[in-house]
DNA sequence: AACGTAAGGATCGTTGAACAATTCGACAAG
DNA sequence: CTTGTCGAATTGTTCAACGATCCTTACGTT
């Protein structure tokens, strides 16, 4: 009775100050608080958020390493602007994650979060919720990442996303990107619910030439 | 004639004392020095190397996120122990990373190294240096990896390698292990050179697999 | 006008010391 | 043998300080 609680170790090794401050630097980054390109001032955030310099440093370790953030010795760190390079490098890695994903027999549990993020970018985009189509779009392809089955591919995954959220935050019209995409997954979806999965790769390439190609062209950071 | 030199820009921001630190940890781990599960004293080790607590803290956080040591909440670093489920998971990102980079027309340039890992490889094994076609046959697979062309993949494969140097520290007999793969090296390669990708991609499946329950089998971590 | 130099201020890099919080082992009590 | 309690050891976090580096501005040279 003692065995199943083994599971909930995890949850102990939680907290820190840095992680905690890490995980609030992470969000306010993904939702454009701090704009791709700007500088991170140690002492102004320090003294925001109570906390010692030296903690903050810690936390600046942490996200740098996951890519959001730029450490430049003796100038600070800035948040992270992706260049066109980046991009391409970005849908590189893509289609080996996705493409790997939607060639394997899918569990019917993985395909049941797959369907949901597909019905949800469908409901926002009935509602003009271009944000809500993003996320949606987000949790989609982190959905069909995941039938890799592999911890390590999800946690990359997490980060290729964040990243690539860097990038939309310098773009003017995300409607114009993400609306094509709500029928291309619905699509996609069916392809790999039908067992078909070369055809269902072969989509999921020209769906992602397709995006990096749109993505590329709205893009020009300012360097 | 100052394009190229743009090349160079890395090594510009080259330096800092806690990523020397975290270079010289790393090696220390890699060549076995520190063991896995052995803890590492942040006092003893401050001392040892001359820098603040502060710094090497800052070294350990970044090594934390390349999971070659683990951090516990109060009770300090650990260098990485790997379970067998990591041992699964790495050879499920492996399978994913490796399989793609074999589908793919190979660069000229890239095969030339595969070539000398395999030559290098083939070589140590004549001489009985199993040290030596351990390190070869890391060369061989990184090298086949970076087919990909994507300089975050090569990321990931180098962090995947250096991971899975700890579970080989905790095996007894490192030449059954590796004698197997000299030959099966050369024969890949030919695959490859040849021009017949689903060819490559079965043996590969079928190497990696081979690799795989070996090494579960070997591996019988103390936990 | 373009370039080299110098001075000053701001910020980072690193250190050392300090104290609270937590862990761990030992020992006593039940 | 299990359960409390205590104390030593180690980590988590803060703080203040100083040197090093970078950026800006100003000034003088060519």
């Amino acid at each position: 009775m003692v065995a199943d609680l083994s599971q909930d170790r995890p949850r102990l090794g939680r907290s820190s100050t840095a992680e905690r401050v890490a995980d609030i630097l992470r969000d306010r980054i993904s939702e454009g608080f701090f704009q791709p390109g700007q500088r991170l001032s140690e002492e102004a955030i320090s003294d925001a958020l109570g906390v010692s310099r030296n903690t903050l440093r810690e936390a600046f370790r942490l996200l740098g390493h996951e890519r959001l953030l730029d450490h430049r010795l003796n100038r600070g760190v800035f948040v992270r602007l992706p260049s066109a390079a980046d991009v391409a490098d970005l849908y590189r890695v893509r289609r080996v994650l996705e493409g790997a994903a939607v060639r394997r027999a899918p569990a019917e549990e993985a395909l049941a979060v797959i369907k949901e993020a597909v019905l949800d970018a469908e409901r926002a985009a009935e509602q003009d919720d271009w944000q809500g189509v993003g996320t949606a779009n987000i949790r989609f392809h982190q959905a069909l990442v995941s039938l890799n089955d592999s911890p390590r591919i999800d946690e990359a995954m997490r980060q290729l996303l964040a990243e690539l959220r860097l990038v939309f935050h310098v773009m003017e019209n995300p409607r114009a990107f993400h609306e094509p995409f709500v029928d291309r997954n619905r699509t996609l979806l069916g392809l790999i619910e039908s067992g078909r999965p070369e055809k269902a790769a072969d989509y999921l390439d020209d769906y992602l030439d397709h995006a990096e190609r749109l993505l590329i062209h709205a893009y020009e950071p300012n360097r």
